[in-house]
Formats: C-alpha cells, sequence, structure tokens
DNA sequence: AAAAACGTTAAGAATTTATTTAATAAATTT
DNA sequence: AAATTTATTAAATAAATTCTTAACGTTTTT
C-alpha cells in the first residue's frame, strides 16, 4: 500500500518535472538564471511556498531562494502574499502566463525605448552642431549627416515598440489577436 | 588645421558613443553579451567591416569578434556580404530594427511554445495514465487532475504566442499597430 | 528580558563564462 | 610548391556570476 503510493507520488513527479524542465529552460529568454527558472516552475505547480519550502525542494540554500525570489518579484512573476498564522513570508507564483508576458515585455520594451530615445537625442544634437557649423569639412558633415538621418529613421521603430507597449497595457491587443478559448486547444491536441 | 579636423572626428564620436552606449546596455535583452551588443552598435554606423577592422575598433582579440559575429549572426543581425577584391570576410550591421525584432522574437518565442508545448504533452500523458488508473488514491488523482487542468489552461497562452509570432512574420500586425511614418516623428522631437 | 525564528547582507568559494594567446587548417599569392 | 594571409579551434587565463556559510538585525515567542 505504502509503495503503491511511493510509486504514484513518482508519476506524478516525473510528470511535473518534464514541465519544469522545459519552463526553466525557456527562461533564458526571461533573462532568468537556471536555477530562478526552476524555481519560478516549481511555484508554478504548488499553491504558495515559503523560502524554507523552497530551499528543501530545490536543495539550496536560504539566501540563494531570497535573490531568486527576489529577482522573480520583480519581474511580477511570483508574488508575496500575507497569511496570517504563519510568521514566514509566503509567496505564490503568477500563474497568469498573459501577464507575466505583459509586465516583462513592457518593462524591458519601455527601457529600450526610453534609454535609446534619449541617447539619440543627445547624439543628433550633437551632430547638428557638427552639420551646422561653417567650419566643419565637407567629409565630416556629410557623414554627420549620414548618421543623424540613420537615427532619425530608426526612431520609427522605437515609436513603433512604444505603441506596441501601450497596446499589451490596455489589451487592445487582445481585440487583434484574441485570446484563444478552450475550444480552440483541442484540434491543437492531436 | 589638422587639429580642427581632430576636434571633429572627437565630436563625431562623441555622438556615435552615446548611441553605441545606450544600444549595447539594452542589448542583454537579445541574450547577448556586452561586447558583442557594442560590436553590433559599432557597425551599425559602419557601411560593413572585416574581422581586423572589429578588432582593431573595440581593441579585442580576433578570435573575441569572430564568436561576438558569429553570435550576431545566429539572430540576424549581421550578415556576411560577398565582396570581391577583399579576400577578408566582409560583415554587415542589419540596420533595420523591425527586421531584427521579428527575426528574434519569433525565433525565442518559437522555441519556447515548441518546447513547452512538447513537455506539457509528455505530462499530460502521464497525468491522464494516473487519472484513469483505478487504483490511484483520491487524493492523488485529484492532484493529477488539478495539474493537468492547469497545463490545459496555460495551452492558451502558446497558442496565443503562436499567432502572436504567425502576425508578425506575415506581417499582419502592422495592420493593426501601423509603422509610424516620417511625419509622426516629429512631434515626439521635443 | 532572553531565546528562537526569520530574512537579508557580507565575505569567500566554486562554478561558469568570456577573453586571450598559441596552434591549426584552409585558401590565396608569389 | 613555398610563403603568406585569413579564420577558426584549443588550451590557458582572466573575469564575472552564482552559490554557500557565517554573521547581522529584526521580529516574535516564551
Amino acid at each position: 500500500m505504502d509503495s503503491r503510493h511511493e510509486l504514484e507520488h513518482e508519476k506524478m513527479e516525473s510528470a511535473k518535472d518534464k514541465v519544469i524542465g522545459a519552463i526553466s529552460e525557456t527562461m533564458d529568454l526571461y533573462g532568468l538564471t537556471r536555477s530562478a527558472g526552476k524555481l519560478y516552475a516549481t511555484m508554478y505547480f504548488e499553491d504558495e511556498m515559503t523560502l524554507d519550502e523552497m530551499r528543501q525542494e530545490l536543495s539550496m540554500s536560504k539566501p540563494s531562494m531570497s535573490t531568486s525570489v527576489r529577482k522573480l518579484q520583480e519581474i511580477e512573476m511570483v508574488k508575496k502574499v500575507f497569511r496570517r498564522g504563519s510568521r514566514k513570508d509566503v509567496y505564490v507564483a503568477e500563474k497568469n502566463f498573459f501577464r507575466s508576458f505583459m509586465v516583462f515585455y513592457c518593462q524591458m520594451w519601455d527601457r529600450e525605448v526610453k534609454m535609446n530615445m534619449e541617447a539619440i537625442h543627445q547624439a543628433q544634437k550633437e551632430l547638428s552642431e557638427l552639420i551646422e557649423d561653417t567650419n566643419t569639412s565637407k567629409e565630416t558633415r556629410q557623414e554627420a549627416q549620414e548618421h543623424y538621418d540613420l537615427l532619425e529613421r530608426s526612431k520609427t521603430y522605437y515609436l513603433w515598440l512604444e505603441k506596441l507597449v501601450a497596446s499589451i497595457r490596455n489589451e487592445e491587443i487582445f481585440e487583434f489577436l484574441p485570446k484563444p478559448d478552450q475550444n480552440e486547444l483541442n484540434h491543437k491536441n492531436s
């Protein structure tokens, strides 16, 4: 009876491990280390976890769990929740991948747009000075102009990326690309 | 006259460096190292470059350039081009950020969907066996069912991601979110 | 108030990743 | 064919990251 139960448990773990492996392997896309990915994937199958439970489950140190969990919180893949009774901190994984997608990419793309637009702005200012300075040699002026135009054209992309972020935040993107409903799943299940 | 030219050059480099810095800093999003990012950003301002020019420009070794360039080629941010006359390999940077966006994210998201869908499929098979086995204990069966359902729901996301990739590949996404034209840029230029 | 539990920080060890130098292979020129 | 040029591979070194143990500060319990 006990070995029976043991067997069930093993099979369940084996099933979970397949998904945990895949998730943590693709987590590099989100700038996470393998262990942080594994931690998230583990939490994905649990209601909630404390640091000690994580440490035990992954056989790693508590500070390790602490830092991984913080990184996961930064991209909102994990939230701290309040549980009266337990004085340990309790964490839950975000199980809605749509939300994870939104938070992560909006965060990243915003950063990309902001940083690069700022740099472009500054660079263009300097290039303009070169172009407008009558002492500038002909060759230099031409090169400056070419770089200026290249940067100017690139703004199109950043502007577009900004609009993409907005359409994700306000969920308009789901009008263009609806979330599939459960029925659409089956014919994928061959 | 010569110091004049020196000054122009310095200002040009300073302008470029602002953008190069910003690009290489945001390149971590694309899983590139700082140096690979810097290399790409440097090439962005050049028509074409040989390994030796890269090495000189970044003051790094040639094997280093070789590996960075290969990584950049993998995500199609750099292409090798044929130039008769020169027997060195000649590379050019992809300057169209839209294309870089498409290639990179489609590649990554495809990988994510493929890996995870496959894992889900296998895991669900095992979970089904547990659920259908009449010897399985009640608690185990319930847990297996919960995990099964969780995985089933997650497919919605992967299916959506797949559609997103498709709409990027066939450019339908630009009907929903048009690329801004040059005119729209100016009011951003405050 | 003392002791215990908890999470985090700090410091050091271990592993991994990136970079360089040296060696090799392939191609081109003389 | 020998010598030179070019890119890549291999081995060694350097640098950066990740992880652990130990120490700290805070909160809670007794």
